[in-house]
DNA sequence: TTGAAAGCGCTAACAC
DNA sequence: GTGTTAGCGCTTTCAA
């Protein structure tokens, strides 16, 4: 029933003077051996390897580490704010951490996974430095470009999730992000929509790439900015709810959203039922990252489709770049806008 | 399999050799100083951190671990079907992953994360053999309590996410699967439902617990089992769509749903619609896991709650339990229903 | 209070 | 082919 564990110490790690022992050798022959070395009798190789295998022996990777002074860790740094103690759970993130997980095990990269404070990125540069893993992959930018440079402008392997800034010195991979506002507001612009409120916090670089994009469609219908239709609302939906409602009580003339996640477009569609506002009638609703499960929401969500797996594969593949020494130039990813109900 | 990072143009790694060089002391004086040793005269140990912490030395924790015979890294493991290649995307598999990562993070612990072929669990042992990790979270038994007790009965420290089982040897941390099931299967019931159809693969221990509630509460009931209103679908909704269409094709009696995922419930509603059965008039439908977006489906879900968080702070408490040789005991999570549209 | 030296488990010259 | 030996970067006796 319940699982039993010896008191205190676990007994003694298998090494390899172990296995050299057992088969009357000397470690260096074993080591040999288990590499795979044809400096070894074949014969020899063969009895060292099964003995090996029969005693659940593995190389300690840590001394073999240190003494070929290489290490095959890629950290993953997931910022969360720490005022908040907002936890890992925005369903994007978890999914472009997952389809990072999937790409580093294709390659037999070992993966570490930890969260880091938002207004403190330039720890994460720690991981390295203390050798625990040698390439760094930091999901989005948050408030902290800044700390982003400076970790590359120290020659660290890094790369990270989010828009491309002007004088960048990091490498990034993300998606289109001007490219996917346009489309968003566009798509609600030419649906007859005439007062589009942008919802998402435009001091992170992604987010006001966004707005850009939003800017863009505007002007080009002969469409005002409208200060007043911007909201400043965070990714994560937790906190901003009652602000929210504020807004959307105070400007009834809104009939179309263009929201930075598709938690922000489900939240603002909640909102805007508790104020008698139907969706898509009243209002058309846009989302962004097109989650898998926006296709199941009430109303489906339209959104703005990022690429995650792609994500995974190119942020991997970049920081490969890095590490082999060769330069890593930012990446773009195309988005394309899924049209559903939140706004047909 | 294992990629090499040649330093190409990286510079050497700052180790304390050259801080004490720098410091003009010996590297017993800056290994004293840098863990605080109060053997070190105070000025000196100012110093000595100080210019550490300029250079943006950190210890070397490979080395340091080697000599310190520890290791403050936990494995987290995700199993995944090599045959389709099912990638880590299941939402509630990546909630879980997530609050263990919370939870790990707030104790100072390290994560690895990584996939691991869903029919060889046993090969996950290789993590803690090889010195990667000091103790493994694995998510789900998936068919393999076997392999899982084997790894117990070598003495590993391995904390499972899943259903307890007879003969268990290993811990387990889990929902109240036979609990969770009867309450989805008495809800219907209590609503006049008299067909209800029990979605999920009940070769995993999970499923079968929930079947199992399944079954009590249809005794309860005075109502028949019915073999053939139970489906083998998979957790993950990939492959089995075509099966399930067969299914309810051939079952229109069918007015009540027990699926075994939230996933697999949207899965349902869909191909219900698509057979123009209305969801929930015609039929009613439950889900389980009650993952986060679950209100905001459409029809917004009917389902059993996990307890995500807790899941995650259970099994890094009873793994910590083992790593410090005290027995640690199943865990059983209370489940309970939340009543949404999906079955009202 | 500090330094010299041994050794954690492994690999790779360099012998033989 | 195989064994001997010298470290990888660190901590910790043991001496001074």
């Amino acid at each position: 029933m319940s699982a039993e564990y010896p008191s205190k110490q676990e007994q003694r790690r298998l090494q390899m003077s172990d296995i050299a022992r057992l088969a009357g050798v000397s470690v260096s022959t074993v080591s040999r051996a288990l590499s795979g070395s044809r400096l070894v009798n074949d014969e020899t190789r063969q009895r060292i390897t099964e003995l090996a295998r029969s005693l659940n022996y593995s190389i300690n990777l840590g001394a073999q580490n240190l003494r070929l002074q290489k290490n095959n860790t890629v950290a993953v740094v997931v910022p969360f704010d720490a005022q908040s103690r907002q936890h890992i759970s925005d369903p994007f993130f978890l999914s472009i951490v997952g389809a990072i997980a999937d790409e580093l095990t294709d390659r037999g990269i070992d993966m570490l996974l930890s969260r880091v404070d938002a207004e403190r990125l330039d720890l994460a540069a720690q991981i390295i430095d203390s050798g625990k893993a040698t390439g760094l992959l930091v999901i989005g930018q948050w408030r902290h470009h800044d700390q982003l440079n400076d970790m590359a402008a120290r020659k660290l392997p890094v790369v990270v999730w989010g828009a491309q800034m002007p004088q960048q010195l990091y490498c990034n991979v993300g998606g289109d992000n001007r490219l996917g506002g346009d489309l968003a507001t566009r798509h609600l612009l030419d649906a007859g929509r005439r007062h589009i409120a942008f919802l998402g916090d435009a001091e992170l670089p992604e987010v006001m790439m966004r707005r850009a994009g939003y800017w863009d469609a505007l002007e080009r219908a002969g469409q005002p900015r409208t200060p007043g239709l911007e909201l400043k609302a965070p990714f994560d939906v937790s906190s901003g709810r009652a602000a929210m409602e504020r807004f959307f009580a105070e400007h009834r003339a809104i009939d179309g959203v263009v929201a930075c996640s598709d938690l922000l477009a489900l939240q603002a569609i909640q909102v805007l039922r508790s104020l008698d506002r139907e969706v898509p009638a009243d209002v058309a609703v846009c989302g962004y990252d097109d989650m898998p499960l926006a296709a199941y929401c009430d109303p489906p969500l339209t959104s703005v489709h990022q690429p995650v797996a792609q994500a995974g594969a190119q942020l991997v593949e970049q920081l490969m770049a890095l590490l082999n020494g060769q330069t890593a130039l930012p990446v773009t990813l195309p988005v394309h806008l899924v049209v559903r109900q939140s706004a047909p």
